[in-house]
DNA sequence: GCGACAG
DNA sequence: ATCTTGTCGC
C-alpha cells in the first residue's frame, strides 16, 4: 500500500472528519482552518500534478471521481484513477469540501505514484472562513494542494489584462468586481487569491492557495500547467474523464436492470 | 430581512 | 454540477 493510500484511508474512516449536520460542518471549518499552513512552493522542483474532480448524476443518486497525475515537462498523463460513489454530504456554497473531499480521497487512495502537488477545482483561502475545498483535502491530508475555480464564491477583485499570466488579487470580502484591487491589497486589505488570466481573451480562473504552498507558486502551477486551454490541464483531464466514468457506470447499471437473467 | 451562493 | 441544440469565431 503506498504513502497517499494509507493517509486516505485513515481519513476517510475518522467518523471526526464527516459531521453530516451542517452546523456540525461549519464548526468543524472554523477549526481546522487554523490548521492551514502556506509555504513557499517551488514549482521547478515539481514534477508529479495531480488534477481532481467530480462529477454528479442530475437526481443526486450517484456521482465519479477522477485524479489523473501528470508530469510537469512532459504533460503527459502519467496515471488516472477512478472510481464510483454516492454522495453523503449535500451541496452547500460554503461546505463544498464535506461533499467533494470523501470521493476525490477515495480515488486518491487508489494511485500508485505519489504526486508533488494536488489541483482541484474550487477554492482555498478564497472562502468566507478560509477553508475551500482545497485547504480541506490539504488540511485532511497534510499536503501541497492549489485551489483553482472557475467563478467566484467570495472576494473583491478587479479584472486582469487580457494577455496570458496577467493578474489581481482577491481581497477579503463580499463578493464584488472593484476597479483597482491591486490598491486594495497595497492597502493591507487581506488577500486570499489571485485572478489569473490563462488564456488570451478567455474569462480568467481564480487561484488560491489550499495548504502548504504559497499564492505566487500556486499562479505559477496554474499558469504553467494551462498552456492551451482555461482550466489546467490535469483539472481538465480528470473532469472529463469522471464524466465519462459516470456514465459508464449508468449504462451498467440500465443494462443490469434492463435484463438481469440475460437477455439472449 | 434580503440577496448571493465554488461544484 | 447536470441537461441540451445550435451557433459564432478562429
Amino acid at each position: 500500500m503506498s504513502e497517499i493510500s494509507e493517509r486516505v484511508a485513515r481519513v476517510l474512516d475518522d467518523p471526526e472528519h464527516w459531521p453530516d449536520d451542517p452546523k456540525e460542518a461549519v464548526a468543524l471549518q472554523r477549526r481546522m482552518a487554523d490548521r492551514v499552513r502556506e509555504e513557499p512552493l517551488d514549482v521547478d522542483s515539481v514534477r508529479l500534478v495531480a488534477g481532481l474532480d467530480v462529477s454528479y448524476a442530475k437526481d443526486n443518486t450517484a456521482l465519479s471521481a477522477a485524479a489523473v497525475v501528470m508530469d510537469i515537462r512532459t504533460m503527459e498523463v502519467v496515471e488516472s484513477a477512478t472510481i464510483s460513489s454516492e454522495p453523503s454530504f449535500p451541496y452547500i456554497s460554503g461546505l463544498f469540501g464535506f461533499r467533494e473531499s470523501p470521493p476525490v480521497l477515495e480515488a486518491l487512495g487508489r494511485l500508485k505514484v505519489t504526486p508533488d502537488v494536488y489541483l482541484c477545482d474550487g477554492f482555498g483561502l478564497a472562502h468566507p472562513r478560509r477553508f475551500g475545498v482545497a485547504c480541506h483535502l490539504g488540511v485532511l491530508l497534510d499536503l501541497p494542494v492549489v485551489g483553482s475555480a472557475k467563478s467566484v464564491l467570495y472576494g473583491k477583485h478587479s479584472v486582469p489584462g487580457n494577455e496570458r499570466g496577467s493578474w489581481t488579487p482577491m481581497v477579503a470580502g463580499r463578493s464584488e468586481v472593484v476597479p483597482d484591487s491591486r490598491a486594495l491589497a497595497e492597502r493591507g486589505s487581506e488577500v486570499i487569491g489571485r485572478v489569473l488570466r490563462t488564456r488570451e481573451g478567455v474569462k480568467p480562473v481564480y487561484v488560491s492557495v489550499g495548504h502548504r504552498v504559497d499564492l505566487e507558486g500556486a499562479t505559477e502551477l496554474v499558469l504553467r500547467m494551462s498552456p492551451k486551454y482555461r482550466v489546467p490541464e490535469p483539472v481538465r483531464h480528470a473532469d472529463r474523464l469522471c464524466g465519462e466514468h459516470r456514465k459508464a457506470v449508468l449504462a451498467e447499471k440500465e443494462a443490469r436492470e434492463a435484463g438481469p437473467a440475460g437477455d439472449r
